[in-house]
RNA sequence: CGGGAGGUGGCGCAGCUUGGUAGCGCGCUUGCUUCGGGAGCAAGAGGCCGCGAGUUCGAAUCUCGUCCUCCCGACCA
């Protein structure tokens, strides 16, 4: 019955931040740990995280990256050696202060990223442009002290990717900026079904250390806006600072051009809250840890479990990720269970079917429920998978298009961000325009998107010449 | 980091005002009957009342401290 609710979660309308917090603990996404902002990843929001990862070290290694490890412990005076850097991630690390039983003398500061310990390395590794590019990547976490916590969404550790790379020019490291910023999108459109903005960030949103930051920028239901993933140029600033050198074809020494990049297990929340409902986590198929649950239907009545496992493993026999629920619990008990988890597809299988020479398809991303003969099944399923994703890819999206509003005075820009979403607006450049809207509004420039149209010739904060189109958002 | 709310079997909560043997619902275990939208009956198991001090003959209850969670702001992926 497409219109059961289920009670035991609230209800978005009512309650959204509680909305969401139901729903990853009730999909059994996570748990809390007894330190603030220290999630544990249970093993279904864990698998997510694996889908993701299979994903992205498919496309990293295609494009000829490697992947390493690198400690988790970076000497304080180490991390001092490139100031902006330092002083943009100061505020919120970890720090080590004693070792065994005595005060360390340098204190090890446990990584918030791992620029610095990359680029250290490089140094020792790079010595001609032979050794260029060095493509790496490391799966790790990282620890930021954050004031405030939300699971997935900013933890004070968390899941991620990072990765580093070294290139002879600027041209080819500019490159590679963009080509990561692409497979990030990617991810969203093939895996996800996240739509994002692609856009460039303002000087006074880039990374700490970087040239340039480029970012995905997705939209949440309630308006708000979450940036999901980010590469970032450097230019040869940490080069420079951290000694890395190599002598080149014309025979000079000179610093190589670096870049990285990272998405965390932060969409995750994308996932929860782009996808789903009031009954809970929706997963879109290609990233469900599970594809299809099959439920046994009165199943002490002869015949039943057999029929079900035979349905079990012609699925399975097909390549998909399925599970059957063979436990004693009522059907109706199982339904509710594997809708908070938001598993694509329910396949049920009673008396009643096994008499028509049926099966039952429930679709969660729409409550949908259809009738299938047997023998076509495993067919059908396969054909429901690609139009699932397709379906809940365009809903994401007409969504976010339909929240990106174009505005031309400070009235429209109030307006635009009460309704929720991106506000696009002209933009003379400065920052204290920036800071404005900040203190007006609670939005930040979320980025200047690679579509740059002008639609107006005044910035509507200052009245001076825009330069940029940005886009303003309220965010994560 | 400021403002608000909360922490009591696995989960959700009552009890606290007025100190005196720790309760309820769900879940869990066993058995039987059930199963197409969170089943029924019966018998059981399970609690450092977040943690630490203090007041008291006696603290879940009063006092102080501290940790964690949620919500709203400021700060940040």
């Amino acid at each position: 019955m497409a219109d059961f609710k289920n009670d035991s979660i609230t209800r978005q309308e009512d309650d959204f931040a509680q909305w969401y917090t139901d729903v990853c603990r009730k999909a059994e996404l996570m748990d809390y740990s007894s330190v603030k902002g220290f999630i544990i990843y249970r093993p279904y929001g864990y698998a997510i995280w694996e889908q993701i990862q299979e994903y992205l070290n498919k496309r990293f290694k295609a494009t000829g990256h490697e992947n390493v490890y690198m400690p988790m412990v970076i000497p304080e005076s180490l991390f001092q050696k490139e100031k902006d850097h330092i002083s943009g991630f100061a505020p919120e690390t970890l720090i080590a202060t004693i070792g065994g039983q005595n005060e360390l003398d340098d204190r090890l500061i446990i990584r918030p990223t791992s620029e610095v310990l990359f680029t250290e390395h490089y140094a020792k590794v790079i010595s001609s442009y032979r050794d260029l590019p060095k493509l790496y990547n490391q799966w790790c976490s990282v620890i930021r002290w954050e004031k405030t916590t939300r699971p997935f969404l900013r933890g004070s550790e968390f899941l991620w990717q990072e990765g580093h790379t070294m290139h002879e020019t600027e041209e080819e490291a500019r490159t590679e900026t963009l080509k990561m910023l692409e497979i990030y999108d990617d991810l969203g459109r093939d895996l996800l079904a996240v739509p994002f903005v692609k856009g460039r960030k303002t000087d006074k949103e880039k990374f700490a250390g970087a040239e340039e930051t480029y970012s995905i920028e997705a939209l949440m239901p309630d308006g708000k806006g979450l940036q999901s993933g980010t590469t970032h140029y450097f230019g040869t600033g940490f080069a420079k600072a951290f000694g890395v050198q190599f002598q080149g074809r014309d025979g000079k020494l000179t610093n190589p051009h670096q870049t990285s990049w990272g998405v965390s297990t932060r969409l995750l929340g994308a996932i929860i809250m782009v996808h789903g409902d009031d009954n809970g986590l929706v997963l879109p198929p290609y990233v469900a840890p599970i594809q299809v649950v099959v439920i046994p239907i009165a199943q002490q009545k002869p015949g039943v479990i057999p029929a079900a496992r035979e349905v079990y493993k012609d699925l399975a026999d097909a390549g998909l990720r399925v599970k059957i629920d063979e436990s004693d619990k009522t059907a109706g008990w199982k339904f509710s269970e594997y809708e908070m988890k938001g598993i694509p597809l329910r396949v049920e299988l009673g008396p009643r079917d096994i008499e028509n020479g049926v099966v039952t398809i429930a679709k969660r991303h729409n409550g949908e429920k259809i009738s299938v003969k047997r023998e076509e099944l495993v067919e059908t399923i396969n054909r429901l998978i690609p139009e699932i994703h397709k379906e809940m890819y365009e809903k994401a999206l007409k969504y976010l298009l339909e929240h990106v509003t174009e505005v031309h005075s400070v009235e429209e820009l109030n307006a635009a961000l009460e309704k929720g979403g991106y506000a696009k607006m002209m933009w003379c450049g400065e920052q204290a325009c920036e800071d404005k809207v900040k203190e007006m509004f609670q939005a930040t420039a979320r980025c200047m998107p690679f579509n740059q149209i002008a639609f107006d010739e005044t910035c509507p904060i200052c009245g001076k010449k825009a330069k940029k189109v940005v886009l303003f958002a309220k965010a994560y």
